[in-house]
RNA sequence: GGGCCGUUAGCUCAGCUGGUAGAGCACUCGGCUUUUAACCGAAUGGUCGACAGUUCGAAUCUGUCACGGCCCA
């Protein structure tokens, strides 16, 4: 047989394996016999509210009941006569009785395989042994399942298949749906408790021509037509506050964000995050906000005053606390003085002592900044607000009245990692022009994670921003606190992975 | 980017010091038929991640690469 004379079945099945020739021999049967893909079977019933509503009741006050339901599921297990049915909202059980259906029937049922989706009409009953199930009497094939599902009892373990064929990891795993139900729950929660607090939900460019708003790197793309390069946005900040500019004085984005860095437990190179930005309002105001939120996701979406994280355990009722990061620094290193940190050449030996690479650029805000990550951060383990951030390392907010060194700035932390980054907004255009500057040269200078300089959002600053405080929240990292995850992976449906 | 570990049947895993590959589940056939990882019997299923090397002989030893996991930066 030369190859072209090969049939697309016999071409298919020479790299397939048995059990997926078996299958396929199945589907073709139903193709011969009737329509292999019918839609028209609708259900009336889901698993979980029969079990809710029927399984309290006993077997002959069910009979009595003569309660009849049409479920849709995929098989997950066959158990002697009964076949196990998984929808979106769990399990029940549906039985065949053998004697009661016809034989051609029977003898069809009897070639459905675990994976395939099917839909059962018929009574309710519960079986000898307690479990509630729906009797066979009229029974449709509606998916035939090609491809074996992974063994009934472990279930799918493999790291990588899990997330790179999610759809076989959502079948399998409780758990896995469980993180995910969590993530839309806390994201609901979000969206309800920004919206009842009159904050506008807009949509914002994904795709920039001056990536701004954060200091990182992005990826860049081009666009044919006009041919420019284009950037994936790295945040969506200046458009937000272009928008406060505009009137809109409550405003929120929950949407992507990209960078452009490596791959590990803790990033992805697209990420969620809710941005919100409060006009007449300073940072301590978006504190409270935030204490308010957290509490509230915790409370009302966990259900629990206590998130247990890895071998930690943090309580959200217990009011947050609030620390500058000189504070901070000095607290967690009884052996470094404050005059120590407030000179330049002394924190510099003590950043270099610590292992960090001081470049001449740096001035004493970036080098605190640096004492502070290598000694602060991962010890912030209750939940915490670090304010006043050097005004060096925070181009886009408001300078402290007191202390211009500082601006009016919070980050806020549990475990040790930073969930939320907020401060009252630069609102003085001519002020942001000349930070503006300062990165453009810090880029000049090889720092490629430092911004660029955008003209048009200066203007729109010269129009007037109104005293605004904005905030961003990385949604990623939430969802894996409250779900005790240890990777990113496991709250993103799919993760980036490297192409096989 | 660095260190350690992993990759064997569709899935979960054994496979010792080198001697031509094994179990359970799933699938197929037969039996049973109110089961709970259903059960009983039989049969089937493999490019041992890829490529080199050492060797009479490599899943096993060595090297390179790919992908992943954990830890570190």
């Amino acid at each position: 047989m030369s190859e072209e004379n090969k049939t697309q079945a016999e071409d298919q099945s020479a790299d397939e394996n048995k059990l997926i020739a078996e299958r396929r021999k199945k589907l073709n049967l139903l193709r011969e016999s009737n329509n292999a893909f019918p839609n028209s079977f609708r259900r009336d019933s889901y698993a979980q509210d029969l079990q809710e509503k029927f399984s309290e009741k006993s077997k002959e006050e069910l009979v009595e009941l003569n309660q009849h339901a049409k479920v849709a599921g995929r098989i997950m297990a066959k158990r002697g006569p009964f076949f196990v049915l998984q929808d979106m909202t769990g399990r029940i059980q549906s039985y065949l009785d053998r004697k009661g259906l016809g034989k051609e029937l029977v003898k069809e049922i009897d070639t459905w395989d675990i994976g395939d989706i099917i839909g059962v009409e018929g009574t309710i009953n519960k079986s000898g042994k307690g479990d509630l199930y729906v009797k066979m009497e009229t029974v449709a094939m509606l998916t035939k399942s090609l491809r074996p599902l992974p063994e009934k009892f472990h279930g799918l373990t493999d790291q990588e298949q899990r997330y790179r064929q999610r759809y076989v990891d959502l079948i399998m795993n409780e758990e896995s749906r469980k993180v995910f139900n969590t993530r839309t729950k806390i994201i609901q929660y979000l969206r309800d408790f920004l919206s009842e607090r009159r904050f506008i939900e807009v949509e914002t460019p994904m795709m920039h021509v001056i990536p701004g708003g954060a200091t990182a790197r992005p990826f860049e793309t081009k666009h044919n037509a006009l041919n420019i390069p284009l950037y994936l946005r790295i945040a969506p900040e200046l458009y937000l506050k272009r928008l406060v500019v505009g009137g809109v004085e409550r405003v929120f984005e929950i949407n992507r964000s990209f960078r452009n860095e490596g791959l590990s437990t803790r990033h992805n190179p697209e990420f969620t995050m809710v941005e919100f930005y409060q006009a007449y309002a300073d940072y301590h105001d978006l504190m409270d906000l935030t204490e308010e939120l957290m509490r509230g996701i915790c409370n009302e979406v966990i259900g629990s005053n206590d998130i247990v994280y890895g071998d930690d355990t943090y309580n959200f009722n217990k009011p947050f606390e609030r620390i500058t990061l000189k504070d901070s620094i000095l607290k967690f290193n009884p052996n470094i003085s404050e005059d120590e940190l407030t000179d330049r050449n002394k924190a510099e030996k003590i950043a270099e002592q610590l292992g960090v690479d001081v470049k001449d650029n740096y001035g004493l805000g970036k080098i605190q900044l640096e004492i502070f990550e290598e000694t602060v951060e991962e010890r912030l383990k209750d939940p915490t607000f670090v304010t006043a951030f050097p005004t060096e390392v925070s181009p886009l907010a408001r300078k402290n009245d007191e202390d211009p060194f500082v601006t009016d700035r919070f980050e806020f932390f549990i475990g040790g990692r930073e969930f939320a980054n907020g401060f009252s907004e630069l609102n003085d255009p001519e002020d942001q022009a000349e930070r503006f500057k300062a990165q453009v040269a810090e880029k000049d200078a090889g720092d490629d994670e430092a911004m660029h300089y955008d003209a048009d959002y200066i203007r729109a600053l010269e129009y007037g921003l109104p005293p605004t405080a904005g905030e961003g929240i990385g949604i990623d990292r939430l969802v894996m606190l409250f779900t005790n995850s240890h990777t990113i992976r496991d709250v993103i449906l799919f993760p980036h992975m490297r192409p096989v």
